[in-house]
DNA sequence: TGGCCTTGTCATCAGGCGTTGACAAGCGTC
DNA sequence: GACGCTTGTCAACGCCTGATGACAAGGCCA
């Protein structure tokens, strides 16, 4: 989003840097389809024609992307016993768009880059791997216990699903502050209740 | 997917209605931005240039294709006592993806087809709409009651969360026999327990 | 049978996409 | 200061998309 006049100082590694961070921003606010190279580009202040060269494809990008993302784990960051409340109201009350580094909402950019492009064909195979050993496997592993796949396949729906509800209602617009509260209640609730046992 | 050598009787409502199935397939299957105008054309065995004359944009078709959903009321069809287990089963062992004209798994496609597209952002506009007017307010109506919205987005995010996270394992494909029933039972349980209060 | 409205096809358009290879400019090294 | 590698730009390619308007052909009615 920030365009330099100043040229850019000849450095191929910040370069790379930064177009792995403009593209990171822009596949966390569109699908796979909807960004393009170009956009990318312009965000940087750069050819396209660089982006292909330093990552080679689109589908390069995007894994680079993914595997910049510190991805699942950052969920399951802190204590186990407010699990459930800290997940609630980081999908209620997060801001998730503006996606910045190492910022409120950082923890659930791999996840929400993920939904994004959930529908894409052309990224199926890498959203496929990528939530199977970035999200769903390490949840399994830190849930850990009998049942464990069972739980963190309930625990993934329901995030995911609150998450996507979220988008789809904008915020939860229509809901008062209690009816946050009490959403973010009963989600924190649901999922502590799975991750207990 | 049933390509017709021998030319179709000229009939104009006939005609739209094997689009609009078509479309409907389609969109259950792919997102989108991943349908194309021709794809759909040829599933029916006619030219492309014909759907954007009867049906006028691509957006139009696809609004016209959730309006020839049975969305969201058909979730609650049934009795109040086991819609947990039904939605779960629905979504833990039936097979979503087929997509025929009322037969199983015909109950999910509107909100399939609102899931696959849910990244697309020319879609949106649409999807938004769409799942408000035909998935959360009708679920929450029906829920009823005290906190009926912030139950009904739970539940409408369990549902929506599990259906993907089915799609992103390929069908809870790595759960044996066992944990699936488990998964449907705790499923069941959980969003029986959003319904009934 | 001849006319005419409907139904469907075809060629084509403008625009966007990711990608490529040739070229320009910066910058360290000898 | 000139060479040469690195870094970045530019123009173009081939492909695909949704949409348009001119045209062909079926089918009904007089």
């Amino acid at each position: 989003m920030v365009l330099c006049d100043v040229p850019r100082p000849r450095n191929a590694n910040a370069t790379r840097q930064a177009i792995l961070e403009a593209a990171r921003e822009r596949f966390c606010a569109e699908s796979y389809d909807d960004v393009g190279m170009r956009d990318v580009a312009r965000d940087v202040g750069v050819d396209a024609a660089l982006i292909s060269r330093y990552f080679g494809s689109k589908e390069d990008l995007f894994v680079a992307v993914m595997d910049s993302c510190k991805n699942g784990r950052d969920l399951m960051d802190g204590s186990r016993e407010d699990f459930g409340e800290r997940l609630a109201r980081e999908i209620v009350y997060g801001d998730m768009t503006p996606c910045e580094y190492e910022d409120g909402g950082a923890k659930m950019r791999g996840l929400l880059i993920l939904l994004r492009s959930i529908g894409s064909t052309k990224a199926m195979d890498v959203v496929q791997r990528t939530s199977n050993s970035r999200f769903f496997e390490p949840l399994t592993q830190w849930i850990g216990g009998e049942d464990a796949p069972v739980r963190a396949r309930m625990a993934a729906g329901l995030i995911m699903g609150m998450a996507i509800g979220r988008e789809l209602s904008d915020g939860y617009s229509s809901l008062d502050e209690a009816q946050k509260a009490s959403l973010a209640q009963r989600m924190a609730r649901a999922l502590q209740g799975l991750i207990d046992g």
